[in-house]
DNA sequence: TAAATGACTTAGG
DNA sequence: CCCTAAGCCATTT
């Protein structure tokens, strides 16, 4: 299974009011260090249905800059609406509002299936 | 196959 | 809290 399909797949189990940084999810997906190969998967990942994309944050707890200037924006307000809050320096804690995923919870990456051309994300 | 790219991170000032 | 300098890395060029 190809990183960006495991990263895509870590997304969608991020529950609503919770969030996770790009190193996280690199972590998670077996690839520690790829924080910023992380990014790209997002950065390069549009329309995909059922993607809570908003919830995926830097490591300082802010929602990184990036794409046209509305993005950042759109983000921290959905996430708003979900719960998440935001300190007067845009940023948000960790400690509260990080996802701490189960072990299992992961166990969709164990699949030693071939990935289709794209979206597999079953 | 080598060089360039960032929705990144961490360590220091 | 803001800013810079360096690593890091899967993808793209």
């Amino acid at each position: 299974m190809s990183f960006r399909l495991r990263v895509l797949r870590l997304v969608r189990r991020i529950p609503r009011g919770r969030v996770a940084t790009y190193g996280q999810l690199a972590a998670l997906a077996g690839h520690p260090g790829a924080a910023r190969a992380c990014g790209r998967v997002l950065r390069t990942t549009h329309d995909e249905p059922e993607l809570p994309w908003q919830r995926v944050i830097n490591s300082q707890g802010r929602v990184s800059t990036g794409g046209d200037a509305q993005r950042p924006l759109l983000q921290r307000t959905l996430l708003e609406a979900e719960g998440v809050v935001f300190s007067r320096s845009g940023r948000c804690a960790l400690k509260r509002f990080r996802w701490e995923p189960q072990e299992d919870e992961l166990c969709f990456l164990d699949d030693e299936e071939d990935e289709e051309d794209e979206d597999d994300l079953a």
